[in-house]
DNA sequence: GCCGTACATTCGTGAGCCTGCATATACTGC
DNA sequence: GCAGTATATGCAGGCTCACGAATGTACGGC
């Protein structure tokens, strides 16, 4: 009867946390990834949409999608032949907003803020 | 006179927006400079106190070091044969509290989110 | 059942990066 | 100046990963 508290080992713990955060920096480590999630942070997009949107290939679009579907960001939606994607989460899309929001004042000493909101638009309904 | 406005090229804009993001993120990607963030976070500290809380070899934490501080994340001051590394800004120190914090809560589902504040503490003061 | 569209998977290549080892630089004290 | 400590840099091996090209699978229409 193993009835040990949730909390042992503590630098375990503390390892592991930092490896999944490392994981997540990871998968947001590309602009493709990034413009993906931008594209579908306010509504659903199937494939199609998405490489009329990104400039990139078919089956490199294709991996991308992949990779954020498997890491839990996005989840998929078939419909006919074609399938839409969405964001599993607000979450990410929060994180990334945050970062392109301080991003885009870096980049931009003028100022010129709400452009984050532009590139990842809350979901407002 | 270039009086424009500083909002030209939104694409443009965009795509450097989602590069930098993406740098940024590329940077935190490692679970040995997360776990750098998480030392200095506080408190400056020179690299043999680095290097008794981080497992690794002294070329390896100079170098992390060395790309930490080439993006801006960390600044840092000789004093002696010592050099100290602290943080640049809050910025980077508050996003990986914020992410430490979700992966905290996703890992560990039974709650013990006051972990991340162990893992990445406020400078109290 | 065949064809076309929509999307996924596989494979190979090349670049970037983490790592360990060896070495070099910077500063202090004597 | 020399020795010793503290930190940085150069180099080669190995690994991961993004990208491109070709191919494979799934669904709908006829």
């Amino acid at each position: 009867m193993n009835q040990s508290p949730p909390e042992l080992e503590p630098e375990l713990d503390q390892d592991r946390v930092f490896e999944s955060a490392a994981e997540l920096f990871s998968i947001l480590s590309t602009p493709v990834r990034l413009k993906i999630i931008s594209a579908v942070c306010q509504e659903e997009k199937n494939v199609t949409e998405l490489l009329e949107l990104i400039d990139t290939t078919q089956p490199n679009m294709s991996q991308h999608l992949g990779t954020l579907y498997r890491s839990g960001i996005l989840a998929k939606r078939r419909e006919g032949t074609q399938i839409y994607y969405r964001l599993q989460s607000e979450r990410v899309a929060t994180l990334c907003r945050a970062v392109c929001t301080q991003v885009a004042i870096e980049l931009d000493s003028a100022g010129e803020v709400e452009q984050s909101e532009r590139l990842l638009p809350s979901t407002h309904r």
